[in-house]
This record gives C-alpha cells, structure tokens and sequence, in this order.
DNA sequence: GCATATTGCTTCTGAATTCGTAGCACAAGC
DNA sequence: GCTTGTGCTACGAATTCAGAAGCAATATGC
C-alpha cells in the first residue's frame, strides 16, 4: 500500500499555506529539506546527515517530498527541484532569526 | 510530571536553526503559530481553528512554545510574544510562496 | 567466474507520540 | 441551587517513529 493515501491535512481549507504547514509539521521534513539546501545527497548520506534518521521514515519523507515537487531523485542522488530551491531560500532569514532567538533563550 | 523533559533535538550540534527546525516539526506546532499571527486566542478558541486539535497536544505545543518565548499567556488569552511575531513576518514570504507552489501541484 | 562492498529500500517489532473522548476544577451569570 | 464557559488533565486507542536486520541490484576487485 502507498504510504500517500490521503490528502494533505488542511489541504480542504482552500489555504495552500495550511497544506505546507501540515506538510512541514512532520518529524524530519524541515531537516531533510535543509541538509538538501547545499548539494544533492545520496540515500545514505541524507540518513548519516540527520544523525541516523530511520530509513524507513526517510523513504516516507522523501516521498511525500518528491510528489510535493520539492525534491527530485536524480543521477546524483536526491536533490532539490527549482521549488524546493525557492522555498529553501525564504528560510535563510529565518536562519539568521534562530541565531538572535537561541541567544535570548540561552540568557533565559 | 513535565511535558518539557528534555532538550530539543539537534540542539547539541549547536546550530540554533536545528533546533528551531526541531521545535517546529512537531505535529501542530507551525499551525498554532500561525493560528496566532493576528490575535491573541483562547485555549479553545485555539483549538477550534485548529480544527479539533486534542486538548493535550494543544497544552502540549503551548508549553513548548511558551518555554521557546514563542509564546505567552495574558488576559486575553494566548499570544505571540514580540520575538514569536518577528518569526510570524519571516513566513509571510512564505505564505506568498505557498499560493504558486498550490497552483503547480494542481497543475500536476 | 566469485567474493566483497555499496547503494536504495523494505520489513519487522517495540517504543514513543498523538488522538479522541471524557471529565475535572473554577468562575460567572442566573 | 443549576447552567455555561473556561483552561486543562487522564487515559486507552490509534498512529507514527525508532532501530536493527536484511534483501535485490549494481559496481569493483581478483
């Protein structure tokens, strides 16, 4: 059985934000994307990149990313499409931000 | 006993983004965020636009967000703190971009 | 040919997380 | 008193994830 079987939660709300956020609100999806961020990775280097990620739940993720549009498989190993390069772009503030708030957290 | 017992995941590779991601790619976590973005909401009326999200893991997310400064309890309710809406503004691009990536998912 | 290594990926079992319902304690209104 | 609404908790069930093992395919060396 395919292990993409119902629709996006929220995806029903009309709100593509909500579909992203669902998509992005599972365990390892951000991280996968973001070590995707650089170079196109194989299978097992992507596992040993998120610090031995079960592959079971990393053939998931990478499904649901490449019927996302977001990530490719190629020659090379998985990489990210133009999109999946677009959206990874509109993190990189967002990186910066985590730098102010880990400081403010560490200060309590 | 406490829902917060241990520290985010990837937090010891010391890049604060990873544990941004870590926090964020919790099931709920993003939309109750997002569910924040304009006004502060109660418990329930949180759980309302989450569409039926379970009362525990909402007080679950809520701990974890107020523990990030994400998040605070006041009169009227939950609300973003200053920090937690710096974030929201860093995902309106992201909003934008979500709409286009909607319509090429359709477009299959 | 044959062994070895590496790859993507599957399968399995037990643990962790999340869900959904019910319900508690408290406060306000009547 | 009774009802209504609140934030929140308890608990069993369902889902998801972790971790280890291993398989088929391909490449490499001898």
């Amino acid at each position: 059985m395919s292990t993409i079987d119902k629709p996006v939660r929220g995806s029903r709300s009309g709100r593509p934000i909500m579909a992203l956020l669902d998509l992005l609100g599972r365990r390892w999806t951000l991280r996968v994307v973001w070590e995707l961020r650089d170079e196109p990775l194989s299978f097992r280097a992507l596992q040993a990149a998120c610090e031995g990620m079960s592959p079971s739940v990393l053939n998931q993720r990478l499904a649901e990313l490449r019927e996302a549009l977001l990530v490719e498989a190629g020659e090379s190993g998985y990489a990210l499409t133009p999109r999946g390069r677009e959206l990874m772009a509109l993190f990189e503030p967002i990186q910066r931000w985590a730098e102010a708030w880990a400081r403010a957290q560490r200060a309590g």
